[in-house]
RNA sequence: GCCCCCAUCGUCUAGCGGCCUAGGACGCCGCCCUCUCACGGCGGUAACGCGGGUUCAAAUCCCGCUGGGGGUACCA
């Protein structure tokens, strides 16, 4: 087993999770806050993936580790990434190191159940007893391997986040190291993995600061330097509870399938905890990586706001370009994001509109609403949009649109002249004169500007959207009277 | 219960004893631009949890309280 070398060697970071489950935000902050050091100070980023516990291990979920990883940018082909190592098949030398601690006598089996421990000391939550201390137990089937704690002076850490915490070696419990089977625990693995790799600094978060000064004292009785601490504050939701997969969406695979851009998530992400100074929040990764320091983290948990990350999701696609922002599109274009069919689609119409598109999306996935009413046969009307839209004189001021429509030449200048001028003959303003118009045609109030839309979408298609407004608001016999559901809210409640 | 961590606008944060009548960003609210909505521009709302110290001077240091969070497995 290698010894850390001396301070002056190049700083050695790791991130080690377990594949038990899908890759989750509070990881990839992990993750990026370990390769931002790396890269910076020209040290080695290593990859170990925890899979001792077989039972809520999945293969794929290595992979899509990975995967995750490598949409962030941190890359196996990188000279600074090392791995991926697993912890599994480091069992020989944990188990190895078990032993050397039994032999050495830091380390003592116990047969001792949590009930036995449980009705010894009467309390539920009281951790061990440290019963089988003396017992001098040999091994046998079925014993767990204790690491013997020291009862006295305490344990100072060196975090350099949280200043440098020390523990009452009192407090410390006789930990399990090894299972009745003889399966290293996470404690002892974590560590000797570490120390395999020659770990200079280990930061991760904060859910593992109680576990620091028993991690600390292994490296020791196993005659290690122990690394530098770093613990990152948790990442938590709205109730200020650490993230969780059962209740919170966490997985970085879900944003990303929203339309979440991987740099904007960077970005974001780099941004919970730390800060770059300046006042300055949106900036490339290698500007982030240039500024970080391991001190400056914060202590306090963040709040994962979804919010701002889509503000920051904005800003990326804004400053994308159309051609890239149109490429970027393509998986929302298609089945089954798409709620039309590939032959309804028009690459070409897509083109024509996607500057227009451009900055009313914040997420990739909102773009389908923006631009549905071009491609299916016929628009999905919002009912709220319709009621508010189709006012008395709609219907007129639609006979008379339809009608201008009709002959007019079709082009988005023209076609808005046209609607001004019936408008005007209405006594309305393009502002309000348009409305109807564009519910009938894309079915909502709010979208895309409207004439260069009938433009791409031609005059037959649009001629006979007016006539099916036409039809339904001569049916319906006025406004709001239809789908009585939502009348009520609506009217004046007070 | 016990151990530990944390505490500046609603949120992410800047601040590391005087430059703070506390700055930026997101959100929210106005106004402008404008065919709607966005984008963009301008303006506004809003915070140092409480109480003691230390100091000429505290958001910044110390202590207590309160409040939040994490850990407490033969999980990782």
């Amino acid at each position: 087993m290698t010894s850390p070398a001396p301070g002056s060697s190049p700083i050695r970071v790791r991130f080690a999770p377990s594949p038990t489950g899908m890759f989750h935000v509070g990881g990839a902050r992990s993750a990026l806050f370990n390769w931002a050091v790396a890269k910076q100070q020209g040290g080695t980023f290593v990859l170990r993936i925890e899979d001792t516990d077989a039972s809520r291990n999945q293969p794929e979920w290595v992979d899509g580790i990975l995967s995750a990883m490598e949409s962030l940018g941190i890359r196996q082909d990188d000279p600074a990434f090392e791995g991926p190592y697993y912890q599994s098949e480091n069992a020989g030398i944990q188990k190895e190191a078990a032993q050397r601690l039994y032999a050495e006598g830091k380390a003592y089996y116990c047969d001792c159940t949590r009930d036995d421990v449980v009705a010894r000391t009467g309390n539920q939550q009281t951790g061990y007893d440290g019963f089988c201390r003396d017992r001098g137990l040999e091994y046998a089937e079925g014993r767990a391997l204790r690491f013997r704690t020291p009862d006295e002076g305490e344990t100072r850490v060196v975090d350099l986040i949280r200043g440098n915490p020390t523990f009452p070696n009192a407090n410390l419990e006789d930990f399990v190291i090894a299972r009745g089977n003889g399966s290293p625990v996470f404690l002892l693995a974590n560590v000797v993995d570490d120390i395999d790799e020659t770990i200079t600094l280990v930061m991760r978060a904060e859910e593992h600061l109680p576990n620091t000064p028993k991690q600390q004292l292994l490296w020791e009785a196993l005659g290690a330097t122990p690394p530098q601490w770093a613990h990152m504050p948790v990442i938590v939701n709205e109730k200020r509870q650490k993230l969780s997969k059962r209740r919170d969406k966490v997985a970085l695979e879900d944003y990303f399938a929203d339309g979440i851009l991987p740099d904007a998530m960077v970005n974001y992400l780099m941004l919970l905890g730390w800060a770059p100074g300046n006042d300055e929040e949106i900036l490339p990764f290698d500007e982030l990586v240039r500024r970080f320091r391991v001190e400056d983290i914060n202590s306090s948990s963040a709040f994962f706001d979804v919010k701002k990350l889509t503000a920051f999701n904005g800003e990326y696609i804004r400053a994308m370009g159309v051609e890239d922002f149109a490429a970027a599109c393509a998986p929302w274009l298609q089945a089954p994001a798409a709620p039309w069919t590939p032959e309804q689609f028009d690459q070409k119409v897509f083109d024509a509109v996607a500057p227009l598109a451009h900055s009313r999306v914040a997420v990739l996935s909102e773009i389908t609403d923006n631009v549905d009413f071009l491609f299916l046969d016929e628009p999905i009307v919002d009912e709220d949009s319709w009621n508010k839209a189709m006012k008395a004189g709609a219907a007129e001021l639609l006979t008379d649109a339809r009608a201008a429509l009709a002959d007019a030449a079709w082009d988005a200048e023209t076609l808005k002249d046209t609607v001004a001028r019936v408008g005007e003959a209405h006594g309305l303003k393009l502002g309000k004169a348009q409305a109807p118009v564009r519910v009938a045609v894309t079915g909502r109030r709010v979208g895309l500007p409207l004439f260069e839309s009938l433009e791409v979408l031609g005059r037959e298609r649009t001629l006979a959207r007016i006539d099916v407004a036409l039809d339904r608001l001569a049916a319906g016999s006025g406004a709001g009277s239809d789908g009585g559901s939502d009348s009520g809210e609506g009217s004046a409640a007070q």
